[in-house]
DNA sequence: CATGAATGAGTGTTCATTCAT
DNA sequence: GATGAATGAACACTCATTCAT
């Protein structure tokens, strides 16, 4: 009994933070009411609140599983670091630059968010930082494997790499018809620019 | 207070802008009151209202001003393609990675709120669809005159290099000890793996 | 105060009504604020926004109840047409005519109203048409058993009766010692004239 | 030069109270603004505030001008007593039930304000206390003259002739297809109905 | 006299949160 | 747990009025 009543709960709180996600990625954090994910979850006030105590908590729930989303799209073991680099943003854009708006727009919202909300930020930095130190670590690597151009300062092109991915969530927000697999072929090449002559 | 000079209108204008940039940078355009705009600007609400006659108005005026600078931040005439294109990079950067974070927060919360305001986000898309013309413009032109690798797909590059740029915005947000230096020389770098060998 | 019936909901809506009656009766439909009625109605602003989304359905509302009430008061049914113009009148002088101020400021009010609101203008309209309707009938009737003088033109005249009952309500505010006896009796003298002689 | 002046001022006077008239006939007492009042009568707050120290004085003025003009309309002096009552009521007529709405808008807001402010319903009650005393002493006469109905009380069918004029105002405003003529006709027969037999 | 920018108390309305049932 | 009516502080915005020029 205490197993299935759990189960229940996990099910009954994620349906509440699909709810969430489908009101805020559709007014904002600020502009979505709490009346309005409760008849998206087709729950009562009450009942959410027995979930979540707060709207800010909604929030944060979705903050983190989109950062988890974030921090598994920007990993990779490859052996080869040029391959490495290209297998990393190929997995971020088809995670971020396919399917429907949603998880851009939330994407784009919680960075906003971050800047009000320590918690956030938090949450959000940690999603940015590891991919950052991987990325760091492979090009180190690659440096160090003669594979990689030596003028490259690792950490700063660590940095602008993630800058570029998240940036692209940016561009196929303003502009739709944006194609996947010509950023990821432009990806491709910036990255063969790196290698070592 | 009466017969006042155009000059003195223009003027009391751009102290209710600043005031409410201050404010909107420090708690968001949802969060930030009137009332604290009011009290920033040191007038009542009947001036304001003078001047603005909505929040929404003021939004829109600060988020205009900000597209003004992110448009001319991203144009450069320069002979040479790859000179151009780090031109181009190196005013971005020194314009959005250096001073204060008011105007790197104004632009995130402006972009996150072009999500929920098509006003807004025409603005945004303004300042953006220009300088991707240009750097394409570059771009086909470096081809031309083999400057620049055959195997770039101008618009793509052009997008991936506004989403860097855009992109690095953010990451100056999270760390903002990012040194501006640091990203103009990897800027470089990324660019000079552009030319044709 | 949950899982209440719908009855409590009808009973709770009548008091909010009547609060704004009181408090509309008192100040006027612009001048009475909704503070007034959260108080009169002991509520809070949640409460009666629950029932009411805007102070303008609540005045509609009472706009709506006052015409239900002259209607009713202005329709009968009797064989003599003097006897059916005497009734109409006698109702409608006990309805409009005694007790308290309230449902004669209500009525003026609303009449005011209704030159800047067109559904409350539609309201009164409503509430006149069918009188008007059912005094021409009656007196085309009377005609036509050669009762009532063959000069009368039944529409004008079925005006003419409304229109008086109407100004007395005016007459009632101005000088609160009209008597309605007296008004009765003087409605009977007018109608007793347009007999055949 | 104080006579020059003067009338300037009297002009200046009577344009800022058709302004004010034209406005308040628009949108009401409450709703219209003084801003409103300013920009039709092409003229500064400063400007109307030297001539009407509140906006109150300026609803004030116009119920004045209302209540003469309706005063005018209600006396009348004829040797025939049936034949000074139609006079009266033709005259009202021909003054309320013709031409713009305007006047009638603003005879029924004066009366709904009157409700809220004592010195308009003062204003009110002498522009019908007048002819209502002026009716009453044509009829005592009539009857003393043995032209009219014995059953007659005075006061009361004087009460029930201001009400039914003050009434029509009402009609023509729910219905301004209300013929004038018709409607002089139909108190052409209901006086003729008070004839001594 | 005239101007019109400035004032600021007051308005209708919203919405996260609570709690009696 | 679940319900949803109720709360009430807070918000954006209005407008009669003032007064320095």
């Amino acid at each position: 009994m205490p197993r299935v009543s759990d189960e229940h709960k996990e099910t009954r709180r994620g349906e509440i933070v699909d709810a969430a996600r489908t009101c805020f990625a559709r007014s904002g954090f600020d502009r979505a009411t709490l009346q309005d994910i409760f008849a998206e979850a087709q729950l009562s006030a009450g009942a959410v609140y027995n979930y979540f105590k707060s709207k800010r908590e909604l929030i944060l729930a979705i903050a983190d599983t989109r950062h988890e989303q974030e921090r598994a799209a920007l990993t990779a073991e490859e052996r080869d670091p040029v391959a490495a680099l290209k297998t990393i943003a190929r997995r971020f854009i088809e995670a971020y630059l396919t399917g429907a708006d949603t998880k851009r727009r939330i994407s784009l919202m919680t960075w906003s968010e971050a800047l009000l909300d320590d918690a956030i930020l938090a949450s959000v930095k940690e999603g940015v930082d590891e991919p950052r130190r991987v990325l760091k670590a492979i090009i180190q690597n690659g440096q160090r494997q003669r594979l990689l151009r030596k003028d490259i300062e690792p950490a700063a092109m660590a940095t602008a790499m993630v800058a570029m991915l998240q940036g692209l969530v940016l561009q196929k927000l303003w502009t739709p018809s944006l194609s996947a697999n010509a950023m990821t072929e432009t990806c491709d090449t910036l990255i063969d620019g790196l290698r070592a002559r």
